[in-house]
RNA sequence: GCCGAAGUGGCGGAAUGGUAGACGCGCCGGUCUCAAAAACCGGUGGGAGCAAUCCCGUGUCGGUUCGAAUCCGACCUUCGGCACCA
C-alpha cells in the first residue's frame, strides 16, 4: 500500500508537533502513574497485543479511542492507570523459529522493540515503566507459582485428553493448523491421540461464572455468549439396567433434560469413546464396532460436530432394560454422542428429539410418541415433536402435561434410586497443557517413586532453556533437551524428569492486569497493598473475539484467587466495551491477499497522529467498526487545519466590532451544550458524535468571527474550553495550541470543562400538533416537556375539544 | 439450524416517540489565480413548479399513536457468534 495522498495543505507541521510533544511528555514523565495520589483511581485497561511485529491499523483502532477515554477520565480528576504490555508467548514465534531459524525469544523481543516505537506514535498516556512482557522469566515465574497454588487447592489435575496428532510430522497440532482434516504442513490426514495433560477445574465455578450480578456494565451480547458457553442445563441422570450382562458395571448412566419422554426410549447410544463400549459389544458385532470406533477417532471433532453429516452408528449387539417399563432396548454407539458432555451416553427418544429421530429413521428403530401434541391424530410422526403436550403411552403418567410428567417421574426415579436430578454443563475443564516450547514450563517433576511432584516454590522459575533446537521434525524442543529434562526429584532426591509441556497462553492473560500494578515486584505476582488500591479494573476494552475464552478464564482466575485468600473482589473487570472491526476502504475485512491493508505508519508520517486518531473515532460508533477511507481522512485533517486557523486568530481584533447580546447568548449556549454533549459522549465511547459536536462548535465560532459580534473575552472562553475538549481526542495539536494561546503547560493536566445547565438548557422544540394524521398547528415548547402536558397543549392549540 | 446485531442520501453516519438526513466525505456552483491545487463562500434525498410552495421518502407488508427511522407483529437481506449439549 502506498502512503495516503494528502490533499490538504496544512498550516502546521503535524509530524514536527507530534515529535515535539511526545519528547516533552516523556522528558517530564507527564504520564507517569503514581501509586500515592489523593485523586480517586480509575483503571482503564485495553487488551494487550500479541507482538506480531507490526502495528496494524486495527491496533490503532483499539488503542487510540481507549486512550481518548483514559485521557478524558484523567481530565475528570481521576488518577488513571492505562497500561500497555505484550502477550508475548505463542505459536507464531515458534513457527518463525522453525521456518526462519530465528530463536523465538529474539523474534519476539525485536518485534516488541519495533512495536513500542509504533505504539509511541499514537501519543497515548502509557506509562512505559509499567510495561509487562509475559515471555520473560520475571513474569512467567508467577504463572508457575499460580499453577502450584491451584494444584495445592485441588484446582489442577492431570488426566488423559485427546490432542490432534499428525502421524507424518509426529507432532501435536493446534486446531488452526488443521485444514479440512489434514495437516497444514504435510497434508497427512490427522488423527487424535490421548495424552496425559493438565487441567484447571473451571467447572467448579460454572454456577458462579453465570452470575453476572457484580458486573457494572457489560454488553448483553457478551453475557449471552458466556451463558451459552457455560451451557447449564437441569435434568435427570437416569440409569438403564445392564446387570444381565454379567459385567462389573450394572448400569448405563444417561443424562436427559426430558425425563418426561422416558417411555419413548427405543434405543441407547454410547459415545464411541465410552468405556462400556468394548464390554457391551457381542462377538458377532465386534469387528464392525471396532472399525467404527477407529473411524470416529480419525474424524476431527469439527467434522463430528457438523450437522450436515449424516448420522452414523453401529449396534453393539446387546441390550439394556428401561426400568420404568421393563422394556429391552438395543444399545448403539454413534459419534453424534460426545464423551465430553453429560455421561457420554444418551437415551434415544426419536419421537421427541431431532437427532434421535434422524438416527432411528436411518436404522429402522421404532418411534413412539409419548408427548401428544394438542391436535394429535395418533399417527406416527414425520418429524420429532419438540413442543408441549400431554403424556401418552406412559403408563400411570398418561394425561399429565409434560411439565407435570418431569416432576412426577423425577420424583419416582429418585425414590427408586434409579437416578437423580442433576445439572449438566457444556463448559469443560480448562486444558492448559501445550506440547510446545514457547510457553511457560509447567513446574512438575516426574519421579519413578514419588509420581508427579510439584517444583518447590523457592526453585521457581523453571527457566526455558535458551539453547533449544528448533528442527522441523515436530519433536518438542523441550522433550529433546537433556539438560532441561533430567533433574532430581525434590521429594526423594532420586532421578526425576521434568514436565515438557508448557502452559496455554490464556494463563498469561488471566492475570496480566494484576502485574501492571507492580511490574517489578519480585516477592510475589503483585504487591498486595497496591492491588487493593487499583483493582478491580474499572473499564476493560477490546475485541469481541475474546468474549468467552479469555474473559471466562480471567473471571475464573480471580474467583479462584479470592477463594485462596489472595484478594477480596469477585470480578476482574467491572465494565466491558467491545470495539468493532476496522475494514478496508473496499468495506471488506483487511487482508494482505485483498491488498486493502492500511499501514498506520504511512498515514501518521504524512497527516500526523491526531488526524488518524480523529478519523478512527469519527468513522462511526466505536462498537460497530467501519471502513477506512484514504479520502475521508482528509475531512478531519481539514478540520484540524481550520481549528488551527481559528485558534491562531487574535481575539483583540474583535474589540472593534459591535457586540450583539443575542449572539453572545447563542454562542454561550452552543458552547455549554457542546461541553455537555462531549461529557456524555466521551463517557460512553460515542466518539463520533463528540467530534461532530466539536465541529459544530467550530462552525459556529467561524461564523461569529466573521460577524465580529462577540467580545474578546467570550471568544477567549470559547477557545479555551474548546481546546480542553479537544485535548483527549487530539492530544498533540491541542497541546501546541494551548501553548500558543499563552496557557501554562500542560493542557493534559487541566480539568475537563464543566457546563452550566442554565446556559445550556434553554432549548425549545417544535411540537407538531396533528389530528388524525393532519397537521393542525406547530408550537414551540420547552424540550423537557412531559407527555400529558404536551397532550394538553396540543388539544388547546389544535382547537379540539378534549 | 439456533442466538444476537443491523438495514436511513452517491458514501461513512446523525436523530431511540415530536420539522428525517446533524457532522463529515464526495459532487455542483462561486471567490482567489495566467492556470491549477489549496483555502474560503454557497448549494446538494427524489419528484413537480419561474416562485412561494406541494407531493413522495428511513429494507418489505401490516398494526399501535394526534404523531413512528424510533414501539409491536410477520417477512426479506446483510453481518457477527455458537452449534449433534441429550
Amino acid at each position: 500500500m502506498t502512503s495516503a495522498p494528502r490533499q490538504v495543505e496544512l498550516r502546521f507541521n503535524p509530524v514536527e508537533i507530534d515529535r515535539k510533544w511526545q519528547e516533552r511528555w516523556e522528558k517530564d514523565n507527564l504520564y507517569r502513574v503514581e501509586d500515592r495520589d489523593s485523586r480517586p483511581k480509575w483503571y482503564d485497561l485495553t487488551m494487550y497485543p500479541y507482538p506480531s511485529g507490526d502495528l496494524h491499523i486495527g491496533h490503532w483502532y483499539a488503542m487510540a479511542p481507549s486512550d481518548c477515554h483514559a485521557r478524558f477520565r484523567r481530565m475528570q480528576g481521576y488518577n488513571v492507570l492505562h497500561p500497555i504490555g505484550f502477550d508475548a508467548f505463542g505459536l507464531p514465534a515458534e513457527n518463525a523459529a522453525i521456518s526462519r531459524g530465528i530463536h523465538p525469544y529474539s523474534w519476539t523481543m525485536s518485534n516488541i522493540e519495533n512495536m513500542r516505537a509504533q505504539l509511541r506514535s499514537i501519543g497515548a498516556i502509557y506509562d512505559w515503566d509499567r510495561e509487562v512482557i509475559c515471555c520473560l522469566p520475571e513474569y512467567y515465574h508467577w504463572n508457575q507459582w499460580f499453577f502450584l497454588k491451584f494444584l495445592e487447592k485441588g484446582l489442577a489435575y492431570r488426566a488423559k485428553a485427546p490432542v490432534v496428532w499428525c502421524p507424518s510430522c509426529q507432532t501435536v497440532l493446534a486446531n488452526e493448523q488443521v485444514l479440512n482434516g489434514s495437516c497444514e504442513r504435510c497434508d497427512a490426514i490427522v488423527t487424535r491421540r490421548d495424552l496425559e495433560q493438565w487441567f484447571l477445574k473451571i467447572t467448579d465455578y460454572a454456577d458462579e461464572l453465570l452470575d453476572f450480578g457484580r458486573l457494572v456494565e457489560w454488553p448483553e451480547k457478551i453475557l449471552m455468549m458466556q451463558r451459552n458457553w457455560v451451557g447449564r442445563s437441569e435434568g435427570v441422570e437416569i440409569s438403564f439396567d445392564i446387570s444381565h450382562n454379567g459385567l462389573e458395571e450394572k448400569d448405563i448412566r444417561t443424562f436427559t433434560t426430558r425425563i418426561d419422554t422416558i417411555f419413548g426410549v427405543t434405543f441407547l447410544v454410547l459415545a464411541p469413546e465410552h468405556p462400556l463400549v468394548p464390554q457391551l459389544t457381542t462377538d458377532g458385532q465386534r469387528e464392525q464396532v471396532e472399525d467404527y470406533v477407529n473411524q470416529a477417532r480419525q474424524t476431527s471433532e469439527i467434522d463430528r460436530l457438523s450437522t450436515d453429516k449424516e448420522k452414523t452408528g453401529v449396534p453393539l449387539g446387546s441390550y439394556a432394560v428401561n426400568r420404568l417399563n421393563g422394556e429391552r432396548i438395543p444399545i448403539y454407539t454413534a459419534d453424534y454422542v460426545l464423551t465430553t458432555y453429560g455421561t457420554g451416553a444418551v437415551m434415544g427418544v426419536p419421537a421427541h428429539d431431532e437427532r434421535d429421530y434422524d438416527f432411528a429413521r436411518k436404522y429402522g428403530l421404532s418411534v413412539r410418541t409419548v408427548i401428544a401434541p394438542v391436535e394429535w391424530d395418533g399417527k406416527e410422526p414425520t418429524e420429532a415433536f419438540l413442543g408441549s403436550g400431554f403424556m401418552t403411552n406412559s403408563g400411570k403418567y398418561d394425561g399429565m402435561t409434560d411439565d407435570e410428567g418431569v416432576a412426577a417421574i423425577s420424583a419416582d426415579v429418585e425414590r427408586n434410586s434409579w437416578g437423580s436430578r442433576t445439572t449438566s454443563y457444556r463448559l469443560r475443564d480448562w486444558l492448559i497443557s501445550r506440547q510446545r516450547y514457547w510457553g511457560t514450563p509447567i513446574p512438575i517433576i516426574y519421579c519413578a517413586t514419588c509420581g508427579a511432584v510439584p517444583v518447590p516454590e523457592e526453585d521457581l522459575p523453571v527457566l526455558l532453556p535458551e539453547d533449544a533446537e528448533f528442527k522441523p521434525t515436530g519433536e518438542s524442543p523441550l522433550a529433546d533437551h537433556k539438560a532441561f529434562l533430567n533433574t532430581i526429584c525434590p521429594r526423594c532426591q532420586g532421578p526425576g524428569r521434568r514436565e515438557t509441556d508448557t502452559m496455554d497462553t490464556f494463563i498469561d492473560s488471566s492475570w496480566y492486569f494484576l502485574r501492571y500494578i507492580s511490574p517489578g515486584f519480585d516477592k510475589g505476582a503483585y504487591d498486595p497493598e497496591l492491588l487493593k488500591q487499583w483493582l478491580p479494573v474499572d473499564q476493560y476494552t477490546g475485541g469481541a473475539e475474546h468474549a468467552v475464552m479469555h474473559l471466562l478464564y480471567a473471571r475464573f482466575f480471580i474467583k479462584a484467587m479470592r477463594d485462596m485468600g489472595m484478594l477480596d473482589f469477585d470480578e476482574p473487570f467491572l465494565r466491558l466495551f467491545n470495539q468493532g472491526v476496522i475494514l478496508g476502504s473496499d468495506h471488506e475485512k483487511m487482508s494482505k491477499s485483498r491488498g486493502n491493508v492500511v499501514n498506520p505508519d504511512d498515514v501518521v508520517g504524512v497527516m500526523g497522529a491526531d488526524a488518524v486518531r480523529c478519523f478512527l473515532m469519527f468513522i462511526g460508533p466505536w462498537d460497530q467498526g467501519g471502513p477506512w477511507s484514504d479520502v475521508g481522512i482528509n475531512g478531519v485533517a481539514r478540520w484540524l487545519n481550520r481549528v488551527w486557523a481559528l485558534v491562531e486568530r487574535n481575539p483583540d481584533d474583535l474589540a472593534s466590532g459591535e457586540t450583539d447580546p443575542q449572539v453572545v447568548r447563542d454562542t454561550l449556549r452552543v458552547l455549554h451544550q457542546t461541553v455537555r454533549k462531549c461529557h456524555g459522549d466521551l463517557d460512553r465511547f460515542k466518539f463520533n458524535t463528540a467530534i461532530a459536536a466539536l465541529m459544530e462548535l467550530v462552525n459556529h465560532l467561524s461564523k461569529v468571527w466573521a460577524e465580529a459580534s462577540v467580545d474578546p473575552e467570550n471568544w477567549r472562553e470559547c477557545i479555551e474550553k474548546f481546546l480542553l475538549m479537544l485535548a483527549p481526542i487530539a492530544p498533540h495539536i491541542s497541546e501546541e495550541l494551548w501553548e500558543r494561546t499563552g496557557h501554562p503547560y500542560s493542557v493534559h493536566s487541566q480539568g475537563f470543562p464543566e457546563w452550566d445547565e442554565s446556559l445550556a438548557a434553554d432549548e425549545t422544540i417544535t411540537l407538531v400538533v396533528q389530528v388524525n394524521g393532519k397537521v393542525r398547528d406547530r408550537i414551540e415548547v420547552p424540550a423537557g416537556i412531559d407527555e400529558p402536558t404536551a397532550h394538553q397543549l396540543g388539544l388547546y392549540f389544535a382547537n379540539v375539544a378534549p
